[in-house]
DNA sequence: TCGCCTGCCTAGCGACGCTAGTCTCGTGCC
DNA sequence: GGCACGAGACTAGCGTCGCTAGGCAGGCGA
């Protein structure tokens, strides 16, 4: 029986090994150096481990995405934590939006641009993206009008943070006026 | 020098084959399709053709992005053409953007999604992205406030479209309240 | 007519994601 | 304590990718 256990930990613990890892690799050199091989010998396994615990490389990328929206979920909440409820607090929230997308890209990338199959905006979608949404819902409740269904609103407001993040990392966008253009968000969304 | 010519024109010729069938063969299969094998194939020639004309598969994806963004600029500025300029223009400017994206995948990922090294939202940028961009800014001329900044403000509006389209299409928001989304959105930046 | 040069092809390099098949070693039973 | 078994890891390899080296042929100018 403990021997049973301990495998189970020391499986465990590699899975989280396997996700570090990579998760790290994506940081430091970007997502197109994650091979599984390479992987595999950061984690001093052969090849076909990896797939012992995961179905492919997708699901890989997939629990990196999973720890990324924690960590969003947790930067949104803590941005809006000490601002008042209102239009302050939506442009704190944009702002922390952003700035996680730019000080994090590869987690970005994993949440919001590679293929994971994660389930997205579905009552069986997995915790962690549910928070995050919950979390960009939350401070606009003050700041939508009469006539507005919060759910269409915040996707609306997640849909244009992401639109602006997307087209500035691939270069589409000069990076030079992003302040000004998340200015002009914010002012939209949430009036003055 | 007329046999100079005539290898010109074959060039040419060549040249836009090769385009036309990248473009069919990513809007039929999908981008992960076009390999740099099967293009050889289906325009009957050994791969290393496509390095005379290319410097490589990125620079194929950019110039069916080219062609997409004349066809883009060529939608939206007919999708105004007979509506009075104002809010309505813009949500028909709006509406135009999303089906385009809807109706061609493959040239809408080209344009704004894979890496094709093409030198956006700049004096020396190719005609058809500047042609697409103008096409965007020109209806919202008359709907932004005293205060707004004509770029910085189709920029936003531009990403936000974007955002849409891109969520959208990864199945990271569900298609189904799209429209109302997109409404919502045309509010924001049109008024009423 | 000869030699060169352009333009194409065959073949192959290193890397990718993923998997089949093998072997070793710890485990539980006689 | 010796042995059969099975879990779990490994080596090797499949098919595919983008890209390129090197050689061959056919048409051009001298």
């Amino acid at each position: 029986m403990s021997v049973q256990e301990r495998r189970e930990r020391d499986r465990a613990h590699r899975h989280q090994l396997i996700v570090a890892t990579a998760r790290e690799l994506a940081e430091t050199q970007g997502w197109e150096a994650v091979t599984t091989r390479r992987l595999a010998e950061r984690i001093e396994y052969s090849q076909p481990v990896l797939y012992s615990h995961f179905s492919g490389k997708r699901e890989i990328v997939g629990a990196v995405a999973l720890e990324g929206a924690t960590e969003l979920a947790a930067a949104l909440t803590h941005a809006v934590a000490d601002v008042p409820r209102g239009p302050a607090a939506v442009a704190a929230l944009a702002r922390a939006y952003v700035d996680f997308a730019e000080r994090n890209p590869a987690l970005y990338d994993a949440l919001f641009l590679l293929d994971t199959g994660l389930l997205f905006a579905d009552a069986a979608s997995p915790a962690p993206l549910r928070d995050a949404f919950q979390a960009l819902l939350d401070p606009l409740a003050d700041v939508l009008g009469e006539d507005a269904d919060p759910d269409r609103f915040a996707e609306v407001f997640w849909s244009a943070l992401h639109g602006l993040v997307a087209l500035t990392r691939s270069g589409r966008l000069p990076r030079e006026a992003a302040d000004r253009r998340l200015d002009l968000l914010v002012a939209r969304f949430a009036g003055g």
